[in-house]
DNA sequence: TCTGGGGTCCTAGGACCC
DNA sequence: TCTGGGGTCCTAGGACCC
């Protein structure tokens, strides 16, 4: 028996989140914005219908903002944060087997629930959601992932459908991959889209009745399971707990360009402490650091610089972190350039119960372990920075710190911030 | 003037070994 | 001029995802 995937999606999810404590946002334009208020990374429909696309820069749509009255956000991650939170957990009432796909979409598994009506236990699904948190979702069924993900553009954008739409031994089953863009089908990016155009290839429809030579030849095995996945077989199979990361980045912009070798010591020994954190929330510890600069990438001569640190023992500890990624740093500065880019990446990440001691190790390692518990204990209960490095520098508003101009308050995580009602 | 951030998987090719 | 064959491991880069 083939299995049964749900795929339970957000709509515009960070401009959802905002809409729940601002109901005025209701049917108006409404966008999100990146890190220092640089891109549209979420738009309502509104705003979609305006024609402005994802990742557009802010400052291009400027007056598109001001003629149609567009609600402009700063992103606020605490709150999409927490209000992703809320909705897994209303998910996980309706079956233990959920896989949480991203912030905002989640697959369940439904084998078990064939006997039911899907598209009304969808319904089902997506209206105790909304009720429970106010986020709107949209639901799509079918017996593969890539299958589910079809189901689910449908089901958004159908007015007929209403939310839910469920493919599995359904008439419209080769209607619904006829009308889907080969570009919007899951595990096909711009590069493959093109290729496939050129061959002809348009629909979903298309692709799916593909020879497997050609694509195989193309684009891999990764191709050939697109296909199968098509067809109905299921190659991707449902995630319980998701897999240890391998690898850890904290990078940013900067607002203003950065030629200051302190000021860029300092936005390295954040990103370091940062890093360190979700080192020690994954329970890893790194073997390797790399630190990186790079200049404006928007202009002709750009710069762009890694170096990498192998740490004699892997490690999760803050300081000695921030320690050799200054020594990084060292490496790849260059005097007279305008950076406006840094980050700290960690790899080879082991778990910090196996860790490879060595024999002539300097550092306390158990001291540092109950140091970095009382730093993550301290900064989890009375928020985030409360306690820091005198490396990342003492003042909030230097060049290099994000901006956001726009952010709506932290209403469901920051007691001083929680919505009043007047 | 102003242009996000954080991940994964796969493959080709080189190094190395027998 | 000719110049094995195959396996494994590693790395860099490409492609994709949200």
């Amino acid at each position: 028996m083939s299995p049964v995937y749900a795929l339970v999606d957000c709509n515009n999810f960070y401009v959802s989140c905002e809409r729940v404590f601002n109901p005025k946002l209701e049917g108006r334009p409404v966008i999100v914005l990146s890190n220092n208020d640089g891109c549209a990374i979420a738009r309502s429909n509104e705003t979609k219908a305006l024609g402005i696309k994802m990742g557009e820069p802010a400052f291009q749509i400027r007056n598109l903002i001001k003629s149609h009255g567009i609600q402009v956000y700063s992103s606020n991650y605490t709150l999409y944060g927490d209000m992703s939170q809320r909705v897994m957990q209303t998910l996980s009432q309706f079956t233990p087997d959920i896989e949480i796909y991203s912030i905002d979409e989640a697959f369940l598994d439904l084998s078990g629930f064939t006997h039911y009506d899907l598209t009304n236990y969808g319904r089902r699904i997506r209206s105790t959601i909304k009720r429970w948190t106010g986020i709107p979702v949209s639901i799509g069924i079918a017996e593969t992932k890539t299958l589910a993900k079809i189901a689910n553009r449908i089901a958004k954008k159908s007015k007929k459908a209403a939310g839910v739409l469920d493919l599995t031994d359904s008439p419209f089953r080769d209607k619904a991959l006829e009308i889907t863009d080969v570009a919007d089908v899951w595990g096909i990016g711009r590069q493959y889209a093109r290729f496939l155009r050129m061959n002809g290839i348009n629909t979903a429809l298309q692709l799916r009745d593909t020879d497997d030579a050609l694509i195989k030849n193309k684009m891999g095995v990764v191709g050939t399971r697109i296909l199968q996945e098509l067809r109905g077989v299921s190659c991707y199979s449902l995630e319980h707990c998701p897999p240890r990361k391998k690898e850890i980045t904290v990078s940013r912009s900067f607002k203003l360009p950065i030629e200051s070798p302190d000021e860029l010591k300092e936005a390295i020994a954040a990103y370091a402490s940062r890093g360190s954190e979700k080192l020690r929330q994954e329970h890893s510890a790194a073997g390797v650091l790399m630190v990186f600069l790079m200049t404006n990438r928007f202009e002709k001569r750009f710069y762009i610089k890694f170096e990498a640190v192998r740490l004699p023992v892997a490690t999760s500890d803050s300081s000695e972190l921030i320690r050799y990624a200054h020594d990084g740093l060292r490496k790849i500065y260059r005097k007279g350039l305008k950076y406006k880019k840094a980050g700290v990446m960690f790899h080879e990440l082991v778990s910090e119960d196996r860790l490879q001691t060595s024999l002539f190790d300097p550092i306390n390692r158990q001291r540092s372990k109950i140091l970095m518990k009382t730093l993550d204990a301290v900064n989890t209960s009375i928020g985030s920075g409360s306690l820091k490095y005198a490396a990342e520098g003492l003042r909030n508003n230097s060049r290099w710190r994000t901006v956001f101009r726009k952010r709506s308050p932290s209403y469901t995580t920051n007691w001083n911030q929680l919505l009043k009602i007047s």
